[in-house]
RNA sequence: GUGGAAUUAGCUCAGUUGGUUAGAGUGCCAGGUUGUGGCCCUGGAGGUCAUGGGUUCGACUCCCAUAUUCCACCCCA
């Protein structure tokens, strides 16, 4: 029997899980200050939703996608993006009733059959927000702005932003000509999958790597040059709000998306740490993409952040985040003792603090040495004498002093420590804003 | 999907031109005070050498297939 996990899954473990959740949770409170509502859709959806939604142009929907026929012979795929999903959702429900804009967050598994490789899984995480219902530039702002923040919430530092607007199907269709009329000449030198963009989608040349093709980018018309009145305003307008945001970009020329529906405003935040698979996050404007799927004209504009890139981008960068905490206490025993340390912990684990105890009868040596591991603020040993005076020894390990103190009043310690603790943290946190 | 590299203890890795019982460091468990952690010392557990075939008197070592990972391309988060 073959025990690995299959292709690109993996198991996460206690230690990574705590990273996430605390990367989770600070998303979520980042989405509640700037007014986003959380929704979940499900894993898989009609085939044919991806087919229309992402487009059936892209790779993703041509040989990535997880698709199975399920027992009433429904063609169904794992969902490999998170929009089309949402969209469908935001249709369905009848959302475009709702006041607008509509704003949510999600934070969900997606399914793409790729070749594995660092920071690019079949199974990964994204999370994600969308803005429906607002066609104006302030929506793609403070998306942006809101990424800004999370990066900052996180202690994120070193990711670059790259914007580029490639336009509505109006001004996208001249520049599409002009990008033919520029390659036909040369064409017959161009490699295969050239031939086949220049039919299908004449943008994706621009970032053929094969170095005939590459080179002849050089001197492409620019899309920026080809936006049609209307874009053109509401991409300087996006600017203008990043700049009057403070928050530094680079104008990408080259940015283009592989999933279709993009419109206008599209943008990436890029790492230099990841290696190849350094775009963290990528977003923009999908005017099209509600008529596409349902039969009502909504704009919408939004992003999805690669979770596991970000945890690799939180490594690289040494950031310590989201570690367990510490035990307040470890109770160490004698088997003659152990009903009496398993009661007390329990009542002190049920007043909210953190407490271990031995639950192996191992000698008090092993069991302080564990005690050390996890790191625990104090150990009570509970022997008969502790018991039977209802008294014992508070050992702090970070110093080794002792306290002779009744079993009583252990808890109420602790949680006094525990008090002490959070406000030096506080106190610390406060002075190093201060000095910025 | 194309090209290349790798896989030996929980983890990081040695392992000679194919030759007895496959090693180290670290981690884990125990002992070195019969009621006290970190350092140190001693011992122990833990490996079907990724899996399945083949070549050979003999394979961790050579060959083939498969699985998984990594790198470049591709793609994207």
């Amino acid at each position: 029997m073959n025990l690995n996990a299959p292709r690109g899954t993996k198991d996460i473990l206690p230690e990574e899980a705590e990273r996430r959740r605390a990367l989770e949770r600070t998303f979520a409170e980042v989405c509640e200050r700037y007014g986003f509502g959380e929704i979940r859709v499900p894993t898989f959806e009609h085939t044919e939703l991806f087919v229309r939604g992402v487009g059936d142009a892209s790779d993703i929907v041509r040989k990535e996608m997880y698709t199975f026929l399920d027992k009433g012979d429904r063609s169904l795929t794992l969902r490999p993006e998170g929009t089309a999903g949402v969209a469908r959702a935001y249709i369905e429900q009848g959302m475009s009733s709702w006041p607008a804009p509509v704003k949510l967050w999600y934070n969900m598994n997606m399914f793409r059959y790729e070749k594995m490789q660092k920071g690019r899984y079949r199974e990964f995480w994204q999370l994600g927000c969308e803005i429906f219902g607002s066609a104006c530039p302030q929506a793609d702002a403070q998306l942006i702005g809101m990424l800004v923040t999370f990066f900052d919430d996180l202690g994120l530092d070193e990711v670059n932003l790259e914007i580029n607007s490639i336009g509505c199907p109006a001004c996208r269709a001249a520049y599409h000509q002009a990008l033919r009329d520029y390659y036909a000449p040369k064409l017959k030198d161009m490699c295969d999958d050239c031939h086949e963009r220049f039919e299908k989608n004449p943008l994706r040349m621009l970032d053929c790597k094969e170095a005939y093709c590459h080179s002849l980018a050089e001197e492409a018309p620019a899309q920026l040059d080809y936006l049609c009145d209307d874009c053109k305003e509401h991409f300087d307008k996006v600017k203008s709000y990043l700049s009057m945001m403070e928050i530094p970009y680079n104008l990408n020329p080259r940015l283009v998306r592989g999933l279709d529906y993009y419109t206008r405003t599209v943008f990436e935040f890029v790492s230099s740490h990841v290696g190849t698979q350094g775009t963290i996050c990528g977003g923009g404007r999908y005017d099209g993409l509600i008529r596409e799927i349902g039969n009502i004209d909504v704009p919408g504009v939004g992003f999805a952040l690669g979770v596991e890139r970000l945890l690799l981008e939180l490594d690289a960068q040494g950031i310590p985040f989201g570690k367990a905490a510490r035990p307040d206490l470890y109770i160490a025993s004698f088997p003659s003792t152990a009903a009496n340390a398993l009661d007390l912990a329990q009542s002190l684990i049920r007043s909210g603090l953190k407490v271990e105890t031995d639950v192996m009868d191992r000698s008090l040596k092993a069991q302080f040495k564990a005690a050390d591991r996890m790191e625990a603020h104090y150990v009570l040993v509970l022997g008969d004498t502790e018991v039977s005076l209802s008294r014992g020894k508070l050992r702090r390990l970070s110093d080794g002093s002792e306290q002779d103190v009744p079993l009583t009043a252990v808890g109420t310690l602790l949680h006094d420590y525990r008090k002490k603790l959070a406000s030096a943290k506080e106190n610390d946190r406060q002075s190093t804003l201060f000095k910025l």
